[in-house]
Formats: structure tokens, sequence, C-alpha cells
DNA sequence: GTCTATAACGAGATAGAC
DNA sequence: GTCTATCTCGTTATAGAC
């Protein structure tokens, strides 16, 4: 009886899987917008009535889809934030673990960015499901905003930490936005200077617009050496939110 | 007969126009992915063939939707450059042309921010088709590249008039970034200094960056007073560029 | 209970004959 | 330009297999 329901439930994990990855192809093909059920089930072999087990509809299916591209962008930027490798140039700690010493904040804030950038430039359609243009009748469920969140949090966590342990350089909290920052550090990161809030939140949506940029092709006979071009400007980035220090 | 011609070409002026209004129209209500020539033709009482004597195809619809609106975001970032009301808030010289002192690089840099997005938040869905996800199966043609520069242009003529009037305080411009910086420059704006390339392009992107996030829902629930957060983030930029001197 | 298949609905796109 | 026959879509109701 249980061994049934382990199989049944096995068998449910996957078909879920195979959907949702026949529907990121269908993404990366023909756009969010034009996410059919009815294709997905076809390129399956099955038929479309037979999805609703597992997506009460097709919103519930990008739904998931947007909910899987937030957490996958959130765990890469939580595994770089820890010093894990995988990111390839962009880990921190490849110098200071040999001398045994702890990445700086800043040295975790850009492992942090290339590792963002990294996913969604193997992932671009899946970044342009979270970070584009919104989906034309699409309104997104309340399921999304956590995951939506990870990213924004494991750059908090690095402020705050390096603030405890190194002291940040900020610049003074303007009197017109006192009331706005005091607001956003209470609601997010309840222990976060007001003074940093303002500029976190500005670096953290400074940063996807060079992202974006590079993904969508706004870049395109532009920049050309991206990627000493990106690192470059995420440590300047650093540097608004009180981060201090010169790369290495 | 010229007078013939006449009649014809404002009518074939006027034709173009409803069908680009009503294409319009279908982008915010259905998404670019679905902009449909038929569906276009059926809402202005035509028949689907007759569009075909205005663009030849789809794309080409698509391509003068994306070129105005290049044009459209470009004309009100070189307005606001030029001093010219209408932005609102954003304008520079509204104190400094009762005194007859010419506005700073920093007062038009953040007039310029401001334009683009009024003109952003007044027209999402044709940001969107500009500055969001790539159309799938669409590429852009050449046309487009020209229109799609002019925002970019205006900001590097702030700079550079400034870098001339006020001279610039500029971070040295690391050795990794030198090749990138003098190609770019050399690419884009003859005359330019290197070392004030590369962080132009970048606060270029995240002046985007901004805006996407604010047209996009990413600031739901996040940021509340968007103006005062958006005008003090560009202040921030424009200090990395060079221009120096705080907000009056 | 859990799943899949059949059939159908109303709406819309599409292709081709006329 | 018009009309029609044939596709697609999301979604539901229903019946039967395991």
């Amino acid at each position: 009886m249980s061994a049934v329901r382990g199989a049944r439930e096995r068998a449910r994990i996957e078909v879920t899987a195979a959907i949702k990855d026949e529907a990121r192809k269908q993404l990366a093909a023909e756009g969010a917008a034009k996410l059919s059920l009815r294709a997905v089930a076809r390129e399956l072999g099955m038929v479309s009535s037979a999805l609703y087990r597992y997506f009460p509809s097709r919103d519930d299916l990008l739904t998931a889809l947007i909910v899987d591209a937030y957490d996958a962008v959130g765990e890469a930027a939580e595994r770089a934030a820890a010093g894990e490798p995988g990111a390839g140039a962009g880990e921190p700690g490849a110098g200071a673990r040999a001398t045994g010493a702890r990445a700086t904040g800043l040295t975790r804030w850009v492992a942090v960015a290339c590792a963002v950038r990294d996913w969604a430039l193997a992932h671009p359609h899946e970044y342009a499901l979270i970070y584009g243009s919104p989906v034309p009748g699409y309104s997104a469920p309340q399921d999304t905003v956590g995951p939506a969140a990870r990213v924004g949090m494991v750059l908090i966590a690095i402020v705050e930490e390096a603030g405890r342990d190194e002291g940040l350089a900020l610049m003074p909290l303007p009197d017109e936005l006192r009331p706005e920052a005091e607001r956003l550090a209470a609601d997010v990161a309840p222990g976060l200077a007001p003074a940093v809030a303002a500029p976190l939140v500005a670096a953290w949506a400074q940063l996807f617009g060079l992202i974006s940029f590079e993904v969508f092709g706004q870049f395109n006979r532009v920049v050309e050496a991206r990627e000493v071009f990106f690192r470059r400007a995420v440590t300047e980035l650093a540097r608004t939110v009180g981060l201090l220090g010169r790369p290495g």
C-alpha cells in the first residue's frame, strides 16, 4: 500500500518534470505568450486533458516555470555567496581559501553577480520569463514572491555581514529618502541600516540592467569584452552600497 | 496630376498611421508575439491582403513599431537634454534659466533619465517591445540601430560637454578594460575619452535596469516612493561617469 | 482514488477555392 | 474581396482502466 503510493508519487513527479521540461523547450522556441498545453501534451504523446491532472490550468504551468526559474537563479546566487565553485571565474575565496582567510564582502558580491549572469546567459529564455516583459494576460500569484526574493536576499546578507565584519563606507541618506528607506529596511530586512537599504535596492536593479542588456542583445555591436566589462561594472556598483576595496 | 499624387500620398500616410495605431493597441492587449496582420485588418474593417500594400510582412510592421518606439523615447531624451519642459519635474534649468545660468551636466543627466522613465511609464508596452524580452522568431534589421542609439547618444553628449565645460571626476581606467574602452570610444563617439566610455555604457545599462524593474513590476511591494527613489539612484549613477555635485 | 482517453464547447486563426 | 472548410486553442464532462 505504501509501496504503491510511493510508486505513484514517483511516477507523478516524473511526469510533472517531463511536462515542465517540454514546456521549457516551447518557451525557448515560441515564447511564453504562445506556450500551449496542447502542444506540450502532443509532444509528450499524451492527450491534452491528461495534463490537467498535473496543472489545473495553463497559467499554473506558467507559474511553475516561473517559480523554478527564480529558484534556479536564487540557488546559483546562494551557492556563489557561500563560496561554492561551479561559476568558474566568479567564485570568491579562490585565493583566500588557500591562505585560510574569509572572502571579503566585495569578493562575494562580485561572485554572486557573476553567478547570476552565468545563469542568465545559460538560460536566456527562462531569464526572459522572470526578468523580461510581463506575459500578457498573466498575473503572477503570491507563490512567486518568495522565490523571486532569493537573489535580493543574498545581496542583503552580503552587505549586512560585511557591515558587521568590515564596516561600510556609505553616502549619507538624503532626507527625502529617509521614510522610504526606513520602511524598506523594516519590511524586507529587519536589522538592515536604512541608509544602506535604498542604495542596495538600486544596485540590485542596476545589476539586472547590465545582465538584461547583455542577454536581450542591447550590447550587440557595443560591448565586446562582456565579462571583463561586467566584472568592472558590478565592482563599481558594490562601492555604491558601501562595499569598499579594489578587486584583486 | 501632382495634386492627385499628393492626395494619394496623404491617404497612404493616414492609413499607415491607422495601421500602426491599431497594431499598438494589440501590442498592449496581446503582446508582440501574438501581433497578427489579420487581426489588425479586421479591426480596421479592411481585408488582410490589403495590409500587405503598406507592410510587406508582419515583421516589417513590427520593425516600424520598434523604430517608432526608439524614436519616441529618443526624442523625449533629446528634448529633456535641451532643457525643454514637458517632462514636468525633470527638466533641467528650471531654476538656472531664471538666473541666466546654463544647466549643469548633472542636472541635464537627471532630466534625461526622468524623461525616459516618464515615457516608459506612459508607454509600458512599447517600452517592453524595445527593452524587454526579444520577440521569438523576430530579428531586428539594420534599420533599428540608428534609432536605438539615440538615448545613448544623448547621454554621451551630456558627459562630453560637461567634460569640456566643468571637467570630470573619473576613476582611473583599469588596464584590463583599456582595449575595450578605446575601441568603444572610437566606435561610438570619437572624441570621447576612453576612461569615460566604459562607465558611461555601464550607467546606460543600469539606468534602464531601474526603469525596467519599475515598469515590469519587480518593485511591487518593494519600492513605494518610486520617483524620489529613482531620482536619487540616477544622481548617484551620474557620479560614476564623473558628473559631480549634489542635486538642488 | 488516480490516472488516461474520448468527445465536445466556443473562440479564434489559417489556407485556398471562388 | 469573400466564403468556407479545416486547423488551432483552453477547458470541461464523462467513461473506463488500474
